[in-house]
DNA sequence: CTGAAAGCGCTTACAG
DNA sequence: CTGAAAGCGCTTACAG
């Protein structure tokens, strides 16, 4: 974050006279005036205050901790407040208590469905219980996430949402990061007290294999783009799989370019070129899987007569392609909802027994194995 | 925004001493110390100005306007910044300037690829000009639209992206917009004083129309989900070429549900069901479309020899599906890009000619038609 | 259940 | 090109 434009002047009205009521109810008196108690023509909890007879206090208690308010109180205040059109000023808020209300979110990307979910997820959650939330895409890039959390850090969020084990240590290592608290996604931590929201990519590409080879495959292949650590263990979970079953993992075609259907189908002619007798393939996700089915359909390949396809986390189109495509169903929505959930009931100092939730995964087996 | 939670009370560390270097360069004092002028222990403006020879003030301008301020003076800040581990405090900025770096943005679905990539076309250009974003998704729902404008408006953003006239008007009316600038996207303003960046929709579906007939079919249909202004508006350029051309554009299918690619394979039964005659579908986005052609696929309908296939967007997937799909292509990164420029350059307070962008569309036609 | 005063860390005109 | 002082609108312990 370098050279910050220079924002234009605000306007700073003149203060405004507001009429008050003169004390109780009853009496609508045509009474003295007040005046907003700052220069800036902004309603404040100070008018709020004074409108309904109470202090700045009893009125930002009112909005936080409304149980510690007396009902009547509590009526008065939102009456006013509702009256006056008063909006609470977050910066100032987040200034005098050094915490805002807003959660710092780290996804790999936002061309991935997967993610965009799991953002709506956190979303419906942090709706709900009044936060915003900032964010931020790394692209699997270390420095990306080192320039975010940096950048985050300064808008002291209340929380972090992060989406892998690395962002936590870099994070862990800021000095400001002290007294906030972080959620990790999709990677499951190591105990109940490192916070963490995920399903176990290994077992779910051993899933994968089981499946294949219980169908009779006797060649199976790995198809990854992205390359990112998830996809390794899924690869790692596909090769245990295999070998279990007495079959060696020898087929596979790695490209570290970014994950596109177009990159499904040429990673299915790779292998083709590569390994003729290939008589499956397991795309690492639905994306590719997507590409291949589109190259299989183009050369004439019969699915799954002549090649078999399974893919990765249940995208709209797995269940309505023609033939329907095999695929792990993800839990990436409820991974966001969970994981916003974990985050907010630790800043509310709730105690959280389950600090690490496997949320699982489910095998969908469809036409196309 | 209701019943805020309680957040943490945060741990207020005890100023810390800090080693001050005595005077100019050259002897390396083991000098007095110096402490933060706050007890938060935090570095703040202070810290850096003390550090660094100047006032706050100076340092302030070094960040915000460094072409007022001395070559010098702004090396020594830069420097101690670095040294100390400075990061700007964003709340009390806001709180001060009554204008934060946040810029707030509305659009209708996060689950829609092609909002994704206009919101990768904003980060792009507002990564670079030091600005963060605030997402909001309406659902294309009006209540909606009024309940975010109000939340933001509470966050002080220096301005609004907003993806449709409506939220438009909805935030003109709101008292505290007064001086917030605005760009609308996609949908076009009246002129080049009602900022906005898109393309015409309904020039767009006169293009599609246009296209089918004079590739020589006869009865296309219009399939539509979601029907939310903007496919109101392809419907509008698809019937008014149709009858230019002499057809009476009596075959529509269209559904308020939210558009997926199962919808997609509904609406053409539907329209199978209907006209059997139908020989064409101008499908309003992508995902109907690929719905579209999985459906054929099922029912062994050649595309497009019994049936032609259009789409709108041009998503991944448009360019290597077999067949691949006539799509029109939209320029929505773009749209995302430029209005966050055009929103960034009113901030600065430049002067913008072209306050209404057409980005125009292109028709890529593909094996499907 | 309620309040007075101080303080959070910046930026603002204005003057030099 | 640079600075002293006031102020932004909240929340914080503490005491009652």
């Amino acid at each position: 974050m370098t050279a910050l434009p220079d924002p234009p002047m605000s306007q700073r009205a003149a203060p405004k006279s507001r009429p008050k009521p003169k004390s109780a109810a009853g009496t609508s008196a045509t009474a003295p005036v007040v005046r907003g108690s700052r220069a800036t023509g902004r309603v404040t909890i100070i008018d709020v205050a004074a409108e309904a007879g109470v202090s700045a206090m009893t009125v930002s208690r009112a909005l936080k901790t409304p149980a510690l308010v007396q009902e009547q109180s509590r009526q008065r205040i939102l009456e006013a407040i509702a009256r006056l059109g008063y909006l609470p000023n977050q910066a100032a808020s987040t200034l005098a208590s050094a915490r805002s209300q807003v959660i710092a979110v780290l996804v790999p990307s936002l061309t991935n469905a997967v993610f965009i979910e799991t953002l709506s997820g956190i979303r419906d959650y942090l709706a709900g219980a009044g936060y915003q939330f900032l964010i931020g895409e790394t692209g699997y890039v270390r420095d990306k996430e080192e320039q975010l959390i940096s950048t985050y850090l300064a808008h002291a969020p209340a929380g972090f949402l992060l989406s892998s084990s690395e962002q936590h240590e870099i994070l862990n290592k800021r000095p400001g990061s002290r007294d906030i608290p972080a959620v990790r996604m999709f990677d499951l931590g190591r105990s109940q007290h490192d916070f963490s929201v995920g399903f176990s990519q290994t077992r779910a590409g051993h899933a994968v294999a089981r499946h294949l080879v219980e169908r009779g495959y006797r060649r199976p292949a790995f198809l990854a783009a992205q390359l990112d650590p998830r996809m390794m263990k899924r690869r790692e979970g596909f090769r245990k799989g295999l070998l279990e079953a007495g079959i060696v993992p020898d087929i596979e075609v790695l490209l570290p370019e970014p994950t596109t259907v177009d990159m499904g189908a040429q990673l299915l002619r790779r292998v083709l070129e590569q390994h003729p007798d290939c008589d499956s393939v397991f795309c690492c996700n639905d994306d590719l899987a997507l590409g291949a089915l589109f190259e299989c359909q183009r050369q004439g390949i019969s699915v799954p007569a002549q090649m078999a396809i399974a893919g990765f986390n249940d995208l709209s189109w797995a269940a309505c392609a023609t033939p329907s495509i095999t695929t792990v169903v993800t839990p990436r929505y409820d991974i966001g909802y969970k994981s916003a959930e974990m985050l907010v009931r630790q800043l509310k100092g709730e105690d959280i027994a389950k600090g690490r939730l496997d949320l699982g995964f489910e095998l969908a087996v469809r036409e196309s194995t």
